[in-house]
DNA sequence: AATTGTTATGTTACAGGTAACAATTAAAAT
DNA sequence: ATTTTAATTGTTACCTGTAACATAACAATT
């Protein structure tokens, strides 16, 4: 399609029989330049429809004023307020989000590290756990602060924000053990790394109460009707559980949908529990047991540390590097 | 933050003693350029971390292979779906998708849309009815093709793609009359123009058949804590409501979890009706009655529509402006 | 031996905004 | 009237990659 040529700060400057740099400055700081021009140039900015170039900002490397923000998915609630949670912070400081998802693979995340450092992001919020190499060398060169969030079970590459999730698959089902329930099973999906360390936690937990850990794993990603078939996959090969644990609430939600439709009793029958607290859980009857986790906070602490990195100059910089924001295990009502 | 100085194309061919047009060439045409050479660039490449520069390109104004797309709402399930259709299209054919949300707010997406013209964006994908003057105004000196999406009923900027509003809210209020229902209350939230358009539907189907139409409407945004308060006031308000229309889904669904906590029958006390056709309400017991509409369809249908305009040489461009995909009235169990 | 062709690399210019410095003009102070 | 100061605008250079053209070196052909 042919371009129309948009207008540069040359074409303004050339309708009011200035120089850019003139135009330049009025964009900057109005008051120096005099009132004369100053209108003349409002009027032909208007008239031409000047839109900003940011190609000189990146070349000479001025700050870009963007950060780029990787989520494994776009889908996924919990990263929505995640996403919440860090503009929370950087919106107001001035700076753009970039977004991007990669659909929880490392490669694709190299792909997409790489687009967003050839816009020149001035700091990145990732929220996988493993990278790739040459992620990790991107990263390294472009000397731009980093922060990892959701997930401490790893070294940082500088900074993470997030919590145990080892030990909150732990506690919730030592939480799940204390209320009774014997024979609890572990559903897991879309097999990325967070589901791994939550079966770890859970096994870990159920091993030391002399329970057999039990639980079905799929690498599909997670939905709603996956959980409705997990938890008939579940009656099937243990017919005697009494609670199932969910690497997510969409799995939990969907298990207790299919729990109504074949009139089986949550919990009395059947206790289900998820994982984050998300908002269909949270309001629906009977209110999910989960995991709470602080995602918007996440979000915050995430864009705060970014930020002040940013600012700051590299050697001044002394701040703990892993972060731990806790969560809450709330039994609600199905559990 | 200090910078390590990202190594840019001098630098490497500095390493390698050879200019940067050099490299240049290797990078995009490999076989241009010796062996020897090849491998040594290679080398210094790896060497240095080399990260591609998107600067020149937007300075040059050749075309960048991004495209802006612009949704309302991250957290708005309807618009995941939307960009994953879109994507699903563009992708593949080398574009990276530059994403950005504006809380339906027209002053917010004309900074969204400077944002996006400020990188070049090749084309522009839309979510909103209404624009501001300059949002227009930057969209026609930027010369790109843009493509609406999600209702019909204005006249588009360029092309659109979607259903029509009033109409899929006109006939879902028909079937419920149609299926016996008398005092049918409209619920809605966010009162965006789309909001008002299936009021509007709403209020033309139930005069016509001789039945006063009621509504209650929040600016508050969606959510299922909202859909719950919001029958209670329904109930309050209009006692003998038997059937309620709610903008969306997440009201639609919260409005059910309330009355399974107040054990009225849904649909037996109350038919509870919403638009969209989530997961949630698909997946849910009653299943949820609503407007399916084919959010990933319209994302791909806009997908394919903007590349091959931006493909098109201006002039050879006839397609028809207004595409409208329809939707499908679903009764489900919950009307 | 002279010419043509081929391959590999170099040179120059350009895109758009801004920092740093220079120059001009007008007003103020001597 | 002359110098000083302030206010306004201009000039130059730079950031990075690439298109377009130029050159160099050598092989192949006449």
């Amino acid at each position: 399609m042919k371009k129309n040529k948009r207008s540069s700060l040359q074409d303004i400057a050339d309708a009011v029989g200035m120089t850019r740099m003139t135009v330049s400055r009025y964009l900057k700081s109005p008051t120096k330049v005099s009132e004369a021009t100053r209108s003349k140039i409002s009027e032909a900015i208007e008239l031409l429809g000047y839109i900003p170039n940011k190609a000189p900002d990146l070349l000479s490397n001025a700050k870009s004023f963007s950060i780029g923000v990787l989520v494994p998915s776009l889908t996924n609630q919990v990263f929505a307020q995640v996403i919440r949670g860090i503009e929370e912070i950087t919106e107001p400081a001035g700076y753009q989000t970039m977004l991007a998802h990669y659909g929880y693979s490392p490669e694709i995340e190299e792909k997409r590290v790489e687009y967003l450092l050839s816009y020149h992001v001035d700091g990145l919020i990732l929220s996988e756990t493993t990278h790739t190499e040459r992620t990790r060398q991107m990263i390294k060169m472009a000397g731009i602060p980093v922060v990892e969030i959701m997930d401490i079970n790893h070294p940082p590459i500088q900074y993470l924000i997030g919590f145990d999730n080892i030990k909150a698959a732990f506690d919730m089902t030592n939480a799940l053990i204390d209320k009774g329930y014997k024979n609890i099973v572990y559903l897991g999906a879309r097999l990325d790394m967070r589901t791994k360390l939550k079966l770890q936690g859970y096994t870990a937990a159920m091993s030391k109460r002399d329970l057999t850990p039990r639980s079905i794993m799929t690498d599909k990603p997670s939905s709603y009707g996956l959980g409705a078939k997990l938890i008939v996959q579940t009656l099937k090969d243990y017919p005697d559980t009494d609670c199932i644990f969910c690497t997510n609430d969409d799995l939990a939600i969907g298990a207790i949908f299919e729990c109504q439709k074949r009139n089986i009793a949550v919990p009395q029958e059947m206790a289900i529990v998820g994982f984050h607290g998300h908002d269909v859980g949270q309001s629906m009857v009977p209110q999910l047991a989960s995991v709470i986790t602080p995602r918007q906070h996440i979000g915050n602490l995430a864009g705060e540390r970014l930020l002040s990195v940013i600012d700051s100059k590299q050697d001044e910089v002394d701040y703990e590097r892993v972060v731990d924001v806790g969560y809450k295990i709330h039994l609600g009502e199905s559990a």
